[in-house]
DNA sequence: TGTTTAATTCACCATCTGGTGAAATAATGC
DNA sequence: GCATTATTTCACCAGATGGTGAATTAAACA
C-alpha cells in the first residue's frame, strides 16, 4: 500500500552485526546441545532457533565440534563469573561452606543445561577440553578459596583438619550434582517425585547437614 | 584340499541360537550406548560388533529405541543382583554403611558402562523406564535394607536418627557417581589425574568419612 | 559516491542412518 | 525324509545430516 520495500513483502532490512549473530549462535547451540546431546543436537534446528543461516556456524564457528567446545568454554566462564560474586573470604568457615553447598545447589538448578553439558563433554572424555586453552585458565578459583576457608577453620579451632578442598569441592558439587542429572531415573525407580519443591528443600537440607557434620570439629 | 564344506571357502555352517543371537546383540549395544550414547550410537556398528546381520536387532528388539530399552533393563538387573548379594543385614549397622559405600564405588569403578548409560537415560529424561513395567519392579530392595539398617543403628544408639534412606543412598550413589562421570572434565581443570591409584583410593577414603562421620552418634 | 570488505544467503551434495520386504536356510516336529 | 517354522541373510531406500562453493548484500571506508 504505501512505501513499502522493493523486496518480499514483510521481510525487513535485516541489519548485520557479527557479534549478535555468534551470540545467538551460541545460545542456541547451548540450548540444542543441552537437550539433545552433541551427537542428538542438529546443526539445522540451531540455524533455525538462532534465525539464522546455517552457513554462519561454520562460518564463525568452524564445525558442529567447534561450536560444542565454544558452548562449553561459555558455559564455564558463566559458573565461575557467579562462584566469584560469593565472596566467602569475609565469613566464618562454617558460614561460608553452608554458602558454597546453597550456591551449587541453586546453580545447578537454575542452570540445568550445566550438567547435561557436562555429561556430553563427559562422554566424548573430555577431548573438547584438551585442546582448549580458555578452560585450562578457569581452573575454579573457588577451589583456592576453599583451602583457604579450610585451613583458616583449623587454625581457629571451628574446622577438622586434614581435609582435602578438590575432594571436598568435588563432594558438594557431587552431592547436588547426581539428585539432578539422574532426577529422571531416580524419581522413576523410587517412584517419588524428586523435583517436588518439598523434595528439593529436603535434598538442600540433607546435604548441609552432611557436610557440615563432617567439616565441623565432633 | 580335503573335505571343505560347499559353502565359500572357510566360512563355517555357522549354528542357529535365538538366545545366544540376542545376548550377543544385547552386549554388543551396551558397549555401543555406553561409548556413544543413544544418538550416536550405530545400529550397523552393534551389528558388525555382534558378528550378526542387522535386521536382527529388529527382530528381536523391534527399533533403536527398543534395543536401549533392554539394555537398560539388563544393566540394571546386572546392579540390583550385585546388591542382592551383599548381606548387609547380618553386619553391624556402621559396617553395613560402610560396605554399602565400598560397595557402590567398586560397582561404578568395574562397571563404566553403567554410568555412562544412566546418563543417556536421563538425557532422554528416563522416557524409556516410564514405560517398562520390569524396571518398576527392580525398585532397589537395597532401599529396604538400608532403611531397616538405620533404624537398627538409631535404636542401639549407634546411629543418629533422622536420616532418610532415600537421600543417604542418593548421597553415598552421588559421591562416587560425580567423580567417576565426570572424571575427564574434572581432571581437565584441576589438573590433576583423578583415575590414578592413589587418588582412587583417597576418594574412597574420603566418601567413607564423609558418610560415616554424618551417620555416626556424634 | 564508488569501492572494498565483512556478513549473509542460496543451492547443492556425498554420505550416512534407521528401517524394511522378501528370499534363503537351518532347526524342529511329524 | 518331508513339511513347517524359526532364524538369518540380502538388497534396498527415503530422508536426514554435516558440510561447502559461490553468489549476494549490507556496512565500512576512502
Amino acid at each position: 500500500m504505501t512505501k513499502a520495500p522493493v523486496r518480499t513483502a514483510g521481510a525487513a532490512p535485516k541489519s548485520r552485526d557479527a557479534d549478535r549473530s555468534q551470540q545467538a549462535l551460541l545460545l542456541a547451540a547451548r540450548d540444542e546441545f543441552a537437550r539433545h546431546g552433541l551427537a542428538g543436537a542438529r546443526v539445522d534446528r540451531i540455524a533455525v532457533r538462532a534465525g539464522l543461516n546455517k552457513r554462519l556456524i561454520y562460518y564463525y564457528f568452524g564445525s558442529k565440534d567447534d561450536l560444542f567446545l565454544a558452548v562449553l568454554e561459555a558455559t564455564y566462564a558463566d559458573i565461575r563469573s557467579a562462584e566469584q560474586q560469593l565472596h566467602l573470604t569475609d565469613m566464618a568457615p562454617a558460614a561460608a561452606i553452608r554458602r558454597l553447598v546453597e550456591f551449587t545447589w541453586t546453580y545447578y538448578l537454575e542452570h540445568p543445561e550445566f550438567i547435561t553439558l557436562l555429561n556430553s563433554a563427559n562422554l566424548h572424555q573430555a577431548r573438547h577440553l584438551q585442546d582448549s586453552a580458555r578452560i585450562q585458565q578457569l581452573n575454579s578459583p573457588v577451589l583456592q578459596t576453599l583451602g583457604e576457608i579450610l585451613e583458616r577453620g583449623r587454625s581457629q579451632g571451628s574446622l577438622r583438619g586434614g581435609v582435602d578442598p578438590v575432594q571436598l569441592y568435588i563432594s558438594i558439587a557431587g552431592l547436588a550434582y547426581f539428585y539432578l542429572s539422574n532426577n529422571h531415573t531416580l524419581s522413576a525407580i523410587f517412584g517419588r517425585d524428586l523435583m517436588a519443591p518439598k523434595a528439593r528443600h529436603e535434598r538442600l537440607s540433607h546435604m548441609c547437614d552432611l557436610i557440615l557434620g563432617y567439616v565441623l570439629r565432633g
